[in-house]
DNA sequence: AATAAGTATTAGGTAACCCTAACTTAAAAT
DNA sequence: ATTTTAAGTTAGGGTTACCTAATACTTATT
């Protein structure tokens, strides 16, 4: 509970940098994440690099170093850890329990997050389909890739989603589109980009590539071009 | 999450008022009780005077606002009914419970605590045998005493402790006295006022005024001249 | 009553985090 | 090439939450 800012500025540069693939995170990019101003984050950048969590400099950006990450990965992995909980134990659901663990992933005791992380029976993956890292900081592999770079014909399942917004997962229950969810390709329409799926009861579910490019699925077809 | 200090100075004046049940509450204990210097708590009070959570004078010292009491009885209630839960749900023992919950109490997601307090069928006592005020901020009542007020024949169940200290705790466990233990009472010793306890295997335990104004117990005879 | 001891209070300082305003550079657009 | 726009940076300010040192009171103690 103590180094809460801290965290918060190590977890964003690590999901600007690793989540969004940035090549390069700079102070800027920082600032908007955590809407604050870049004169905050270059002073911040100040101390975390002293006490090296990172370097920075203006040709290659912030850069984590070994510490850095890992206590990035910690708060991931505490923060996944709770959703998951909140949601399999406490029956909250997709969207709600984002909030709560926001502040819970600060709460450092050790002993709590194993026991929940236990009682949950290690999982790999939080309700909305993100990876969890384990006690190691690796996270599981997955052949997850964008919906988006679907082909026709792909046997598809939700595995995630990249974007956490109330109102983009209440549009996901609205066109009943829910983690591990099977569908397939129906059609990939060219000019648009956007997307036609079949679901189980053969229900064509039509989504634009904005929408696409923000769910993960996995493709259950051996061989599959689309990988 | 946003007014950890706040919620730590009201807890603390709650507590030295209306558990310690200090008469009048200073500066300075309340930074002994927080571990901090009395100039700091002088700053502090201006706040929390201006925002009407106390009021402050020589005289009568610090006094909680309406507000300021919700406010701490509501840390306290998440505090405990964390503490239970951890206990409970999640094979915490008694002295692990403290730490974790000093934490959580910050967590102001109300769905949270509705939830796992439901969870618990809204428990009144946590783990120490500390009352949980309910939604309302009222404590349950009980007839709770301390164990060194006993007269010999007394049969009493142990219902809480008021020293949370780790090694307190552990010499309880040591000598074999946990929450929920009956005993009777076999003798006051007048000279140092320790008492000697018969537990339900007829093994005497015996313990010391200092130990016994520390343990809360209720008397199950029915008009035991001890209330 | 005088001294010692403890409490209350003020003054002034530091560090963490945030800000705006202004300046510098670099990149993009005309 | 020059202007506009955007990003990086420095300077300086505000607030919160802590501190120490010094002063002003009280309350015990002798």
């Amino acid at each position: 509970m103590n180094n809460i800012t801290d965290d918060n500025y190590l977890k964003a540069i690590y999901h600007l940098r690793y989540s969004e693939n940035e090549k390069l995170v700079s102070p800027t990019m920082v600032a908007n994440e955590l809407l604050i101003k870049p004169p905050s984050v270059l002073e911040k950048l100040k101390s975390l690099s002293t006490r090296k969590y990172l370097t920075y400099c203006k040709e290659s950006g912030i850069v984590l170093s070994k510490t850095g990450k890992e206590i990035a990965i910690n708060v991931i992995r505490r923060h996944r850890i709770w959703e998951t909980y909140l949601h399999k134990h406490l029956g909250f659901n997709w969207s709600e329990v984002h909030e709560a663990a926001e502040d819970l992933e600060h709460v450092r005791n050790e002993k709590l997050i194993d026991k929940i992380y236990a009682v949950l029976g290690n999982p790999e993956f939080d309700p909305h389909g993100d990876p969890i890292p384990n006690k190691q900081g690796v996270f599981p592999k997955s052949e997850r890739r964008l919906l988006s770079s679907s082909i026709t014909g792909c046997k598809v399942i939700v595995v995630g989603v990249n974007e956490h917004s109330d109102s983009f997962l209440k549009y996901l229950s609205e066109i009943n589109l829910n983690l591990n969810d099977k569908f397939t390709i129906q059609k990939i329409i060219e000019y648009d980009g956007s997307v036609q799926l079949k679901n189980k009861k053969n229900e064509i579910v039509q989504i634009s590539k904005l929408i696409a490019d923000k769910i993960m699925v996995r493709c259950e077809k051996a061989n599959c071009e689309c990988n």
